[in-house]
DNA sequence: CAACGTTGTTCCAACGTTGTAAACAGGGGC
DNA sequence: GCCCCTGTTTACAACGTTGGAACAACGTTG
């Protein structure tokens, strides 16, 4: 093993607590034995050994953050956050995948009790409120981007019902009027699909317009793609489609081009996550931006309570921050 | 805290160090023991405390993985795989992002973050080779995605100069002769791109084609898009360009298109790394596809190897398969 | 100058686990 | 009936750390 505390007191000849006492800036340690210590742990590049500490503490340092799968690009793009969120902590972060299954959800609920991890940050798919609630394990938890009404654990997330009625209207305003809703699920028991589409209906009944909603199994390009193209052999095309994220309107995108059509002189289309890609297709994609480092920041935040103190025992609720971002994609005609 | 072996013990009347066997599998246990220790086990829910365990055994089952930036496609593609190849070794993989800082870098290499983690991928791209060899740190190392010659870690990549070389000489037999290349780094001391480089030169000479490098500062879209742009305002416009990774290609795509100019008929595009967004950009995006299962599957496996025994001292160089993945973009005119 | 408080340091125990070695029980061979 | 062997179980110590009690040294106060 490496350098323990053991060897620094041989070496400065003095105890093993007094080390212990300069390593966590105990206040009452003499400037001489201080001095003498701190020579000795320098000279032998003394390394704390987490797991003894974490032991002795009961902590481990380290939150899992679980989320359907990194390689989405709003997850990684939010990823990046917490992780930054986190050191700012002195926490290290493991990520789980869930794949958006109920099983792996269960699976990393219920295991994080093995002590590895001091508290969890979930984004969570198909895992529902009453679930939630029966779990026996007192591992501090916080929802991440869903909103579970009057959940059993910390939760934050954008309104997502205000922001896909945002985004219809904004398609509506263009003068859109066969405006199209692609993303709803069936399976979600309380995903943020339902919400969307809230929002999405909202928006279209206060202007009399009628709707039409496609529905998709997961976010991903190639769902939009396969979404998109039964809505163009359909009868009655759109003018506006709203997809629920910006994976679905990518993958919608290249299905409009691809049959010759012009976007968004022929359909206007939005979606939602601000994605990079995004901001770097032709045309851009108008969307809506949550923001992601104000999520990353309260998720963390709310954790690192649950985890010191008993934060009041009520669950938190709160609300990040999001932005219209209209781009060619929803340009006038 | 939790369930200790104690209080199974008590609840089966034997003594820890039978129930630590039971745990762990130990042959010679009595079947009725066993059953009772197994009852009790089950009853009180028991899960080993993973820090008492790493602290005895002097492992923390986690590894990391070190990258400069998650929110990179590739990297976050990768990272899945790494994931899902470390799980089924029972490790954790915290992630650690460089943002390609030699700082950081250094820092990651050294403070492998205490004695919190047994092994460290890493992703370099700022430190150099002597530096590498100098390190004193003995956590055990594998080096992903880079090729530094003779390096004092074990290391897997693919082959990026016959990678490169191959998408250059894709080019050439579209007939095109201005064949620039879009990606080179001044900075890099031992990163991919000098690799990339040398194959793009090896392909052109072969054909006596003259060479166009534009120099970029990071490997993002919009420094694709810049270098890109200044490409077109100079005078001999290119017929073709090879960009050194997927999203400069994508953002020189972005500033190709919205100039007028037609992607394959004006100029033909590649990209390296097969990140899900050039299959639905449009055009799609030509490119080199690492296997990246294989990579991280060979990443895990060496750091296992070294963490396990001396996996035989000479670090190993591993090789990673990739496909040339021709797509609309360099479709013949 | 004795009693006392303050400051600095050490000793001991404990966190939960597992390797080692020793103790113990039962069975077979003499 | 004794001994040894095998199989099963246990006691103990140790991994490296830190909280708390105990203790020593010192200066202050009555």
């Amino acid at each position: 093993m490496g350098v323990s505390l053991r060897d620094v007191a041989d070496l400065a000849g003095v105890s093993v607590k007094t080390v212990s006492n300069v390593v966590n800036g105990y206040a009452h340690v003499a400037p001489a034995t201080r001095a003498k210590v701190e020579e000795a742990l320098s000279r032998l590049d003394y390394r704390p050994n987490l797991s003894a500490r974490n032991l002795r503490r009961g902590r481990t340092g380290v939150i899992a953050l679980a989320l359907p799968e990194l390689d989405a690009p709003y997850f990684a793009e939010l990823s990046r956050f917490v992780i930054d969120a986190a050191a700012e902590q002195r926490w290290l972060v493991v990520i789980e995948q869930t794949d958006g299954s109920l099983e792996r959800e269960r699976q990393i609920l219920d295991g994080v009790r093995d002590h590895r991890v001091d508290g969890l940050i979930l984004s969570p798919i198909a895992i529902g409120a009453d679930e939630l609630a029966a779990r026996t394990d007192e591992t501090a938890l916080v929802l991440l981007g869903e909103r579970i009404h009057d959940g059993p654990a910390d939760h934050v997330a954008i309104d997502n019902v205000r922001a896909a009625r945002d985004v219809t209207e904004h398609l509506i305003g263009l003068g859109r009027t066969r405006v199209a809703a692609l993303g709803a699920q069936d399976s979600a028991v309380s995903g943020t699909a339902p919400l969307r589409l809230a929002g999405y209906r909202e928006a279209l009944a206060a202007h009399g317009l009628p709707e039409t909603v496609v529905r998709v199994e997961r976010y991903r390009r190639a769902d939009g793609a396969a979404a998109m193209a039964g809505l163009l052999t359909g009868g009655d095309r759109p003018d506006a489609v709203f997809c629920f994220n910006d994976l679905l309107a990518l993958g919608a995108l290249r299905a409009i081009l691809s049959r010759g059509l012009r976007v968004p002189e022929d359909i206007a289309l939005a979606g939602l996550d601000d994605i990079e890609d995004g901001r770097y297709s032709t045309p851009t994609l108008t969307t809506v931006a949550p923001d992601k480092a104000e999520l990353a920041r309260i998720a963390v935040d709310l954790l690192r309570r649950r985890i010191d103190g008993r934060s009041g025992h009520a669950p938190q609720e709160v609300r990040a921050g999001y932005r219209l971002m209209a781009r060619e994609s929803t340009l006038g005609r």
